[in-house]
DNA sequence: GTCTATACGTAGATAGAC
DNA sequence: GTCTATCTACGTATAGAC
């Protein structure tokens, strides 16, 4: 039996943690100068100020370090949403529901292009031979839930048309925010959320949807 | 000065070029298998059937490579289009527009599922160090403006409002096809065209373009 | 134009001492 | 838990013979 306290344990489960956080931030710096697909352990052992070897004690492979990124940075964009989403006030009207869903698209935007390696991770799939595991992935579907929730509210309160609720019509909302995300990280990464060329679209976006949705319609 | 025919430097420059172009195919195809960040000089030597310094004949480097594989991936795309163009008969009414328009983006869409890897370099940035040549670059910008000339047609025709072929109007549809392009290749990269869970969203994104758009709105 | 040989560096991962 | 040492392997690229 050890003589040690029995708090030691738990002291050692903290600095554990707590090199396991550094060595993620650090991965991540590194991704972001290199690319995700760049990403070198030697140099983040280096950074740390460790030897190479020393890293296995925390993650068995490369792999589980793109696999950690990736899960935290889907938990942390579900994180942002969530707290987004308790932050915006009750909606009244029509007009309000579409605001609410250009400035909660926004959201979603803004985290991804202000965590660039993350999203290249998350969206796209740049790592030859890195494929999330499907834990991983959860908060993803769980985040289409609440766009699904939030435009289900939108139906019932009548400023939508029920099929804006179904699976397509959120998928398709999701869509095209990817596809902003990744016109503007593939061709125009150096710009912010706030002067992106694509990133602006994204009220032209929400408008399409809700002309499509709206129940104010002369079309059938 | 040489004995040889003048007909020889022609031979010479058409082996030459089916060279080049047997290495590109290999190139494409160890992609598809490995994923466009871990393309390997040495597998394209072997399955090509010459040893790797060779292709530094054909190519000063593998950025090289990279770079000629995405610029003819976009040519093939814009000739792809420009086909789909000349093929499609005339439109006669708003509904027709909103069919060519449906009909162009699957054509769109459909060969960038079908050329994944191409389509990996053209809408992602999935390699470390590499940054396709303006060269490059130039035939999406036609393909911007061969949609944007579409659109105006339309327009003119009084099916569309002026805003439709303005720049943000076209990007927004662009970006929403590379959505879904993005999300497809992504989240499901077994998944056909004609199967495929984001592909399937191309007639509901452009109809919310169109509802946007048309120029038959009840609200201002 | 293709080859052999090799430079040159990197990279991920493991064994075993401390 | 970190280290030294090392393995093993790969991968791009170049030099120079044929």
């Amino acid at each position: 039996m050890s003589a040690e306290p029995a708090v030691e344990p738990d002291r050692r489960a903290r600095r554990r943690q707590e090199s396991i956080d550094e060595i993620l931030t650090t991965a991540v710096e590194v991704m972001a100068e290199v690319g995700a697909g760049g990403l070198n352990l030697g140099e983040v052992a280096r950074r740390v100020g460790v030897r190479p070897p020393s890293l296995y004690q925390y993650f068995p492979s490369k792999s589980a370090i793109y696999d950690e990124v990736f899960a935290r940075g889907w938990r942390e964009l579900e994180e942002h949403i969530r707290a987004f989403d308790r932050a915006a006030g009750p909606v009244h009207s029509a007009g309000g529901a579409r605001d609410r869903l250009r400035a909660g698209s926004a959201a979603f935007v803004r985290w991804a292009i202000e965590h660039p390696v993350q999203a290249q991770l998350m969206f796209w799939r740049p790592v030859p031979g890195f494929e999330p595991s499907p834990e991983a992935f959860a908060p993803a579907l769980a985040l289409m839930e609440l766009t699904r929730s939030t435009l289900a509210g939108f139906v019932a309160a009548g400023w939508l048309r029920p099929e804006a609720a179904e699976d397509d019509a959120v998928r398709a909302q999701t869509t095209a925010m990817s596809g902003v995300i990744s016109q503007q990280l593939s061709n125009e990464p150096a710009a912010g959320f706030d002067d992106g060329l694509y990133t602006r679209l994204i009220p032209l976006l929400i408008d399409m949807f809700f002309d499509h949705y709206s129940t104010r319609k002369d079309r059938p």
